[in-house]
DNA sequence: TTGTAGGCGTTATCAT
DNA sequence: ATGATAACGCCTACAA
């Protein structure tokens, strides 16, 4: 097949009409008799014709590309959130003739996100996941390339989607409060990821409704954690908290590690849940109660999104809102 | 920023010289005075001028794309394999000024593959698994676009790197041999995935080596096993296994499940072992034995070797050998 | 060493 | 309804 591919120019030859005439048949604008659009189309057909993307780029100043700024540090966690979200974005932009143009997030620099625009290889931005301090965010404003966050943004010219972290919390609160569990602690959380706040204050909407104070020395940081599990342990305990809620998958894993080194019981002697349910703690023998979100949805909001922005139309904040509460386990290996 | 971006003309305009200058003074070509490069170039840097990659393209008939083709059920073992290998691709293809275009693998109709090499959106591809049934490498082939796998094939006309497959699961079984095991299952594998081949055969060679005869019936295909999982266990302690090697972790999670449930004690009873070690069994509580694979240093390899292509280069098909037997756990949740 | 002109494969603007 | 012709921004023989 290295014959050279087929143009618009040899399409006008073979049928004896101008290029314009095959680009109008082709592109469905401009006027054109119903009898040539036919021959064109079919010609097109028969022999296969593909347009050339960059010279149709080249020519209408846009590149049918979207870019996807994917975390270099994910883990195991958050793993299968990208991969699935990823899937969602290219169910809508597949669909809608674009591709997805990955690039690595090594750092605050963005260089690699930062040739990508300078190079305009690109029509518009999905960042997946968001700071509160984000310099990406920042660059692209500064850029004016068209982009959308996934998490959301108090910034008011930036267009987000997200799930409904706050309710989801709380709901998973009122679920754990329906159980019995009187007194809380939670654990974790990047303190730069927008994330981090919003569950928090679903956490503490689902203490104030249910009449419960909502105590500091309770709110553990993931940072203080890490150094002294062991003490903060014994020390939730001794202090009568009945359930730990953990940020996410990863801090309730470290939770259960420990619980199960120092002999505490699950559920028994304490609760776990965890705010962000990935696979990670399927095979825990240990309950979890945890939040299961739509990733997929949520990558296919943000998609759709961009696409918009790009189009000129105008976008907006899209919250998803469905996610599930899920009881774990207990599976024993 | 909405001001129109600068052009090469407007370069010429601006320096008072041809737009071929210009041209020569950025991509090195041709013979060019040095005072004139050097006033080019400053002007460039303090003008912060960047070519349009689209334009470039267009003259030179190439994208500075590669397509990396991603599997859409990716499961919990294969996810961060997946991850760290596009890792290892992203960091050589951004450092030679390539960038990556995901197409997610939806089936063997390859369609999303198929728009972009329709399209001329790439000048290479990546394909991260290697089936012995392959209808997206087929398909490569016949459009004559240079691409590589990740995973041995048989073809003598296909570019692929690959873990040393054989050597590693050859080094895992002399380990269980030294740990004394003398009787050995094998379970799992997907029978269309080249790898499971390669695994089947270290596993064959390092029995013949140990004087050990390879027993049929000791080998259970994937799809027997979950059907009935249960008497299948107890079939191979009947027979007196010693050790069950699975085709990888997602194997070796069943037969740890099911092994709980059964009462069956890892390692008095039986040991169990993988061939391909991702992170989902870093919980369990039980012993297994695996490889672990530098997945980025293949995706360096496979980027590497797309890229020699690209550039006419002679490609050669590379073996990474920087794996490790791992010994996990005993961690218990 | 530098410049002119034509080509890459489309789309868009005018005429006709 | 159709067709010349000029963009789009860069590369590259060929000339000077």
């Amino acid at each position: 097949m290295s014959e050279k591919a087929m143009t618009i120019d040899d399409i006008a030859r073979d049928l004896g009409i101008s290029k314009t005439t095959v680009s109008r048949a082709i592109s469905g604008k401009g006027r054109i008799g119903n009898a040539t659009r036919e021959r064109v189309l079919s010609y097109i057909k028969e022999h296969d014709y593909k347009p050339n993307a960059m010279a149709r780029g080249l020519a209408e100043q846009r590149t049918c590309n979207i870019a996807v700024v994917w975390p270099m540090d994910a883990n195991l966690v958050d793993m299968p959130f990208f991969q699935k979200v990823l899937v969602g974005i290219c169910d809508v932009t597949s669909r809608e003739g674009y591709d997805v143009l990955i690039t690595i997030d090594r750092g605050p620099e963005a260089v690699d996100l930062r040739r990508v625009i300078d190079n305009r290889k690109v029509d518009g931005v999905i960042l997946t996941r968001t700071l509160l301090e984000d310099l990406s965010a920042a660059f692209l404003k500064e850029s004016s390339v068209p982009f959308v966050t996934m998490g959301t943004s108090e910034d008011n010219d930036i267009t987000w989607v997200d799930n409904d972290n706050e309710a989801a919390c709380r709901e998973l609160m009122e679920q754990l409060l329906e159980e019995g569990c009187k007194r809380f602690a939670l654990i974790g959380g990047d303190e730069n990821y927008a994330i981090t706040g919003q569950r928090l204050a679903g956490y503490k909407k689902a203490l104030l409704e249910a009449g419960l104070p909502f105590e500091q020395e309770l709110c553990i940081r993931q940072s203080d954690f890490e150094k002294a599990t062991g003490e903060i342990l014994s020390g939730l305990l001794e202090k009568k908290v009945s359930c730990i809620v953990c940020m996410d998958d990863a801090i309730a894993r470290e939770v259960l590690l420990s619980c199960h080194d120092m002999g505490i019981g699950i559920p028994q002697d304490i609760r776990i849940a965890s705010f962000y349910s990935s696979q990670i703690l399927e095979n825990a023998k240990s309950p979890v109660t945890s939040i299961r979100f739509d990733e997929r949805a949520l990558g296919e909001a943000a998609a759709e999104q961009i696409l918009c922005k790009i189009r000129g139309e105008k976008p907006r904040n899209v919250i998803v809102s469905s996610h599930q509460i899920m009881k774990k386990g207990p599976i024993g290996l």
